[in-house]
DNA sequence: CGGTGAGGTTAATGATGACTAACATCCTCG
DNA sequence: CGAGGATGTTAGTCATCATTAACCTCACCG
């Protein structure tokens, strides 16, 4: 029962802990849903037994808040950087298809929870995701809508839901197709599917 | 407390409550996932409490294997039905197309349910849904190989996940556009997406 | 050295929830 | 009328689970 863990300098282990639980919690969401997966389990995961948890969070909810307002964060910053990036809205919707592609594939996990679990954040955290989500929303619709002038905003939006969910989905079809294969197929796809979408 | 219920002429009624509990229990697992839900929930919803659903099923867990066993009975069947009905591989991709689009409009909670709570349905059942949603998907490849003979049947496996992505994705971004006007948009993305993952 | 704080541990505690038991209704069919 | 079946009801029972309490350990800093 040694759970000597690689000793790594302390310095090194700044909120390690936190994040790897993180990890672990997300991967279990994602396979079991919020409330299939217990406070023990998640310690299990990370070798620690249940109670341990509340050292580095406040509760299971809370936990999760975390969980989704670190991903919503993290992908709108990551569309407003690359859009600003971007010479023209071409090469915009390029980077935001990359970016959320590249997120789907190395992060199944979070993108799964991410779109299942925001009823179980409790209210205050809720409401800032939930702008967040409608944030990067925003901005592809911004994009796309310099992209194809004369294609009602509402459209548009329900386009981009149906791409989200289009890109989403290889987490569940893992195993298809090798990532490499797979990231040129979805952008090729959401492409095309966007075009149409634009007229 | 009378709980009159419009009354029915008891042979109209064959089977009614099943299916309304059915129904009721599809909506709530949607909206707050299969462990987020209680069986003292389900009767509420279908004004009963509780216990009363033992008389309709043998428990929560058979409950969700009969829903989605029947879904992917019907999913199938269709897909079977349109494929043989069609001429040819153009109308037949048509009529898969419509069909799921039909379903995902017009049973958005069961839908929903179908690709999220697959993982909490008890062994026996699990396999056979399993086997259904194959052949269903296998129904989407044969059609799309006769179309678009080149492409590898694994690439056009991970398209039809992903299309199936893309038509799943409107219970979730429901209001944005009236039904009428996602339907075709839908159709015409999938179309698009699946025309450039054949190359 | 000594104490303090971070991170764990194992036992409560208190809800909640699935399922069962025992007991009504009431409709139907003889 | 009267037995039977279908369908409910309420009150357990037994697990499971989130959360808290009370107690350890040990690295580090004074």
């Amino acid at each position: 029962m040694r759970e000597v863990t690689t000793a790594q300098t302390p310095t090194r282990n700044r909120g390690s802990r936190r994040t790897e639980i993180l990890d672990a919690a997300a991967r279990l969401f994602a396979a079991r849903g919020f409330h299939g997966v217990s406070i023990e389990d998640i310690g299990a995961a990370v070798g620690t037994s249940g109670p341990a948890l509340y050292r580095h969070f406040s509760g299971k909810e809370a936990l999760l808040a975390e969980m989704l307002l670190d991903v919503s964060e993290r992908l709108h910053a990551s569309a407003a950087d690359r859009v600003t990036a971007a010479s023209d809205a071409e090469q915009a919707l390029d980077a935001l298809l990359n970016g959320q592609i590249e997120f789907a594939l190395g992060h199944p996990a979070l993108i799964t929870v991410h779109d299942r679990e925001l009823g179980n954040v409790p209210e205050p955290a809720r409401r800032q995701i939930r702008r967040l989500q409608r944030l990067y929303v925003e901005e592809w619709v911004t994009v796309l809508s310099e992209l194809y002038p004369g294609c009602p905003p509402a459209r548009l939006r329900a386009a981009t839901h149906a791409v989200f969910g289009l890109l989403n989905s290889t987490p569940h079809s893992a195993g298809e197709l090798p990532p490499e294969a797979m990231a040129p197929l979805m952008r090729a796809m959401a492409r095309a599917a966007l075009a149409e979408a634009g007229n």
